[in-house]
DNA sequence: TAAGATTGAGTACTCAATCTTG
DNA sequence: CAAGATTGAGTACTCAATCTTA
């Protein structure tokens, strides 16, 4: 044993100190508790979730923008449009001047979904935020968005 | 319209602002890439490497113990111990004090595979942290440590 | 051929139920 | 019955292949 202290020697790997996993134990420990909301009140996925979220949004729009915006993979939303708009919260109208594109849009059904969700998540965002206080809350938005940011860090990236 | 800057109104829910969604986009774009290292090498999953990593480090435990330190799914747990042993990286030796209990450990492959991922996951951690540079890579450990320490936030919590 | 979108096969996850030992 | 661990059924995800229209 080289080190007589308790503190690891930072050459060897430990879980707790890698921040991808860092990440992914508060995505998972602060999305718990949300996703039993719109699971248990309206049976939604976190996709169906997303997509409703940015119909919300932005208003209508075709299931590729969708996946431009939030990064979501396309068969992802394509089974969550389906979902949906099985569950009569959104519909869909091919476009006239592109017969392959979709038009979605939330009916009101979706919107008075969406309108209870987004109400019960800002507060369910205020209830994390205000145990941070304002000035980590900040920071955590900044420091957040620079990660998301960074192009993929892979030796071959294949696109 | 209230408001005629472009700021968006801050009753109004924006899936852009939601403090989940920030840390599970930021947790996806960081562990993509670390991902696809353990899974092209080694055909392994992101628990399988979980349980690996928590081996690694504080050598022969029990299945439960993996649960309690890193928060994973009992059930998750037992099918990457299963998928490990299979893989001759893991082996199992039932406890003589109580039968009900397993005591695992990484075999000499396990151990080769572990110190290879690694030092992989030390350069790949370091990559990003980097790029965040020392202040703010101190930054988000902390502000990560407190958001996973938070109890559940639920109107309803069944534990 | 390319773009928007869907489908299918294989894999992994979730939650309840079960098995075994204490 | 309780605790450690596994199993089964249903759901969701991943990646390649496919379908339709441009």
């Amino acid at each position: 044993m080289q080190n007589s202290s308790m503190v690891k020697d930072e050459h060897e790997f430990d879980l707790e100190r890698f921040l991808p996993y860092l990440l992914n134990q508060a995505a998972e420990a602060t999305s718990h508790g949300f996703h039993a909301v719109y699971r248990d009140r309206y049976g939604m996925t976190r996709t169906q979730w997303r997509v409703m979220a940015n119909l919300g949004k932005f208003g209508a729009m075709t299931a590729r923008d969708i996946c431009a915006i939030s990064h979501i993979e396309k068969t992802k939303v394509s089974r969550a449009v389906f979902a949906l708009e099985s569950a009569k919260m959104l519909t869909r109208i091919t476009s006239d001047q592109d017969r392959r594109v979709e038009i979605l849009s939330l009916t009101e059904i979706g919107r008075g979904v969406f309108t209870n969700l987004g109400q019960l998540a800002l507060s369910y965002d205020a209830g994390l935020r205000q145990r941070l206080g304002p000035k980590k809350s900040a920071q955590i938005d900044a420091l957040l968005k620079i990660l998301t940011s960074f192009p993929k860090v892979t030796s071959n990236d294949k696109e």
